[in-house]
DNA sequence: TTAGCGTGTGCACACGCGTGCAGAGACATG
DNA sequence: CATGTCTCTGCACGCGTGTGCACACGCTAA
């Protein structure tokens, strides 16, 4: 009970066994040349010693070391955290293992060298935003690599999304339907891919009915800068008459200072419209109005796409957009029939 | 720019420098012997060929692999996952990288040994439920294991929770001095030694009173269970005047029944204090007053613990407790002076 | 009997790196 | 010059595993 155990290796197995160590070896292989009688010997001693094998020694020699990195991100957002969770499922469901990395502090660009020297067989960003200079390393080491929710102007690395454009075209229908003619949005980071087709949803869908966004503010993807955010856009004359956000956090902070600070009714006063549709959204204090994502699908195509390569070793730039769909609670009007 | 990239080896940049396959890895191994001029030659071979160490090589010749496994669950829970982002920043900032498994799948006894099977050195265990089999591998395995927000009874592996008891106690303190006498409990789950605490705090606390508490239902730590918890608190006659719950989205679920359905006027009519000071427990809407588990300082000491234990190699299990803070809000009555 | 075949098994090398050890120089000291 | 010291370098072995290859063995067919 006491000292780090001494780590037991194959050949200690192979000794109790009286076999040779490749028969242990093939033992812990699936799909080897083993007779029964051996495996069954071999099973025993290993049992009898606690023996495991050891994976970093079979990353060595094998030249694939099972790992994939992920780099989150955002984590305070309940959707980013139900991301990670989501991949990490799927992950798992295809045995492989992951290398995490927190890239909120800026030593990113450190760090993920750090993660490709321990060899991980792929990687994948949710929400990062990456510097060229890694995504160069990334590129030349010749690993898979799939971003979720972003994806980069030059078509050098792969991606799935939430199809954002037709997310944001759908609440535009919704609030014109609804009576809205003044509608502002709020914006994430202006370099996030995602914020940017939100807002060019919206501004599609409303240009088909003559309309354009009537404001416009950056929200940081925060629920305080949100807030701020909407302080300033219901400060002006004439109000708007609709907020969309794009993203969930934001539209608490919206509706917390339309109700609190500005006292006005949601929806019949102002209607608010979110993105992700998270957990949230739903409880009955905030009965968001948002946009459904699916995340458990983009993980799913995310983790797919990944596997696939690694599995086939094939390499190509593929780009996928997983459908959102409108989620109608209470912070806006009634669709007339 | 197609297929995996060829691995670029010591020993090639040795070939290139003019040196022998020592030097390089000297070069980089901090505080190895190396002479400046033959460093520079290193260093210079080894930008031009992209060299970078195999972590995974050293980790198998230096009997270490730098890697801390992070056991993770509850992620869909705000505290949870800031727990996660702070300790993998706190990891990272000591040099190590983390191989993330999440738990939520109940196939975590055969996760648990894949995980040592990658040679960690060291696990952390933010709020996962160990099955008693799971203890002993770990344990069999030597390598120090920390625990945070939960421990055993059987004091055979360290941890590091918040204090629990003082919290619960510092509630009931509150409520009483603001008058309420009817005080319920919504727990988390039975089993975990953070919800038995703060509602032996709750009892200890009222108790100094002559108080004792009036009605207890579980929650599972989750929104719509500590609802529907509320809902069956709130049904009864007389109807409590207060509510503890062992967690803020539990506290929020009872808030939204209290308001929604019930009609009440919080604090005026009733009460609600959680525990964990989460970001959205201060947002406008909520003001939920809470407890402040310092869950920087927690992840902190975690960490602590368990690197000095890495690096000093002794053992022994510690309990450490961080105090916790009442934050109060707008869900509770004023103290009278 | 001999040749041929199919099934298991063990040998030996490779994977990329760290490091103890011995030894080569350079230099100072006696 | 002889000896010692100090700084550096290369050799060679070990870390624990996977696997190509040769080979042993038992069996069948000619």
């Amino acid at each position: 009970m006491k000292g780090p155990k001494k780590t037991v290796s194959s050949a200690e197995v192979a000794r109790l066994a009286g076999v040779s160590r490749s028969a242990v070896s093939r033992t812990f292989t699936p799909g080897a040349y083993v007779s029964e009688e051996t495996r069954r010997r071999v099973l025993e001693a290993a049992e009898m010693l606690h023996y495991s094998p050891n994976a970093i020694a079979r990353s060595l020699s094998k030249k694939s070391s099972g790992l994939v990195g992920i780099i989150a991100s955002n984590l305070d957002n309940p959707f980013y955290a139900a991301m990670l969770a989501e991949l990490s499922s799927q992950l798992q469901r295809h045995d492989y293992g992951i290398l995490l990395l927190v890239a909120d502090s800026p030593k990113l660009d450190t760090l993920i060298p750090k993660l490709l020297s321990y060899q991980v067989d792929g990687v994948i960003l949710p929400a990062a935003t990456l510097s060229s200079q890694m995504a160069v390393i990334l590129q030349r080491s010749g690993r898979p690599v799939v971003l979720v929710n972003r994806y980069l102007r030059d078509e050098v690395v792969s991606s799935v999304s939430g199809d954002n454009v037709g997310g944001g075209r759908a609440v535009a229908e919704l609030l014109v339907a609804t009576g809205h003619r003044r509608i502002a949005f709020i914006a994430g980071q202006d370099d996030t891919s995602s914020s940017r087709d939100r807002q060019q949803g919206l501004a599609e869908g409303l240009a088909r009915h003559g309309i354009a966004i009537c404001a416009r503010e950056t929200g940081q993807f925060n629920h305080h800068q949100g807030a701020i955010a909407a302080r300033q856009l219901l400060s002006r004359y004439p109000r708007p008459d609709a907020i969309f956000c794009a993203n969930d956090v934001m539209a608490m902070g919206a509706l917390e200072v339309a109700k609190v600070e500005f006292g006005l009714r949601v929806p019949e006063d102002l209607a608010i419209v979110g993105y992700d549709n998270s957990e949230q959204a739903g409880w009955p204090l905030h009965q968001l109005t948002t946009v459904d994502q699916h995340l458990g699908a983009m993980a799913r195509e995310a983790v797919e796409l990944l596997v696939d390569r690694l599995r086939t070793g094939h390499d190509g730039i593929e780009h996928r957009i997983v459908p959102a769909t409108l989620v109608q609670r209470a912070t806006t009007r009634r669709r007339p029939d």
